[in-house]
DNA sequence: TTGCTATTTAATAGAATTATTAAATAAATA
DNA sequence: TATTTATTTAATAATTCTATTAAATAGCAA
């Protein structure tokens, strides 16, 4: 937290924690304020409703949350290390914010019509995103440096084994019944090991 | 729904759609009760608070959802073949019941105690199948026949791949801007797509 | 039928929640 | 300094939610 605040900002931090940590129904207006230190009043002073005040965070982290995956690099790199770079960049973005899939799909669901929201304030960013890479993957194909693959596909393994090794912690814990430490053992080399994934993923069939 | 049904069973399956679909804040006595069609002072009649009510749901689900993943098949087959079998019959028991997952994570993130709960519902059944797949798998290992892996990976790689192919989805039509129909088509090839991804990593590594 | 038990409802207490309003205080400006 | 504007609070209206209680109704056994 910075020191010098005011009062509006503070209340926007505070919000954006308590959301994410449990979710829009569960978090009062009350609890905000005396999270933040001001009145209750206050928080619809500068944000109208709860609601209004939510929409702002969620947007606001939606779009981080698209662009750390969509934002292919610029670099002129072999297609493969480029992807190499995209799959550690995009796990390092959720592991410094860890609440944010569950938060953004658990809201999703229980309020299916902020989608459409949701596209506008993304626009066709993501689209144009999409199109490049499925581009360039189409191109490897070709070369047949890489197997026949959707970029459907690819996407969704990347988001899936990145997401999942954070989201899923609570899961995998009562499963294996292993401990906090272990599973911060576990994540350490679970970085490397979804870039072998995805690479994988990508090698050519051979015939056996 | 089933037609001579009593009340107590109606308020029990009422309830559970709602909590899946809405979780447990957002859901509220009331509005079971009128989705059930009884008066909401039953609700209480029979399971007492919402909080017992939530927490007989809970449980039932979580064995359900653990069970799915871990009764590994007794079937005397190649492990790479139970391992297929088991990826196929785990991706089904989602598509069945496509919301739990995220029913799951989110009330386990929203009041991390339940994990307690939850352990002791469960019991050690998921310790004992994590177990066994561990000797299989280094058994596999040994022979060569699999490259060195460890069973705590492959257990996250297969769940984060067939959970998300489902809790994704909103995520992934977002960013892909695909249709709900499109979405769909995707789905029917994704299960054998996961299929090949576990397989393929589990394959030795070949010296380039 | 009569009485007993299980089921269901109406009424309501008590707490919490969102949002508004009017008043108080602080800050900025002329 | 005087005046206007922005920030903050106290009070409270209106609603909703959980849980309880007492009464009504239905089902069943004697």
């Amino acid at each position: 937290m910075s020191q010098i605040l005011n009062m509006e900002q503070t209340i926007l931090e505070t919000a954006t924690e308590l959301f994410l940590r449990k979710g829009f129904k569960a978090t009062s207006t009350t609890e905000i304020a005396k999270e933040a230190g001001c009145n209750q009043a206050l928080v619809h002073y500068y944000y109208r409703t709860k609601d209004r005040l939510f929409e702002a965070i969620f947007q606001q982290k939606v779009k981080y949350f698209i662009g750390a995956l969509l934002d292919i690099g610029k670099a002129e790199l072999p297609f493969l290390e480029k992807l190499e770079k995209k799959v550690i960049s995009h796990f390092e973005a959720i592991e410094s914010n860890p609440r944010l899939p569950l938060f953004f799909l658990n809201e999703l669901s229980a309020n299916p019509d902020r989608i459409e929201t949701i596209k506008q304030a993304v626009g066709n960013l993501p689209q144009q995103a999409v199109d490049q890479l499925e581009a360039e993957l189409n191109s490897e194909i070709e070369k047949g440096i890489i197997r026949p693959i959707s970029v459907g596909d690819l996407l969704m393994t990347i988001v899936s084994l990145n997401i999942m090794a954070f989201m899923g912690a609570p899961m995998f814990k009562v499963m294996t019944g292993i401990s906090d430490k272990e599973y911060q053992k576990f994540l350490k080399q679970r970085k490397m090991e979804n870039v072998r994934l995805v690479l994988k993923s990508l090698e050519p069939e051979v015939e056996s």
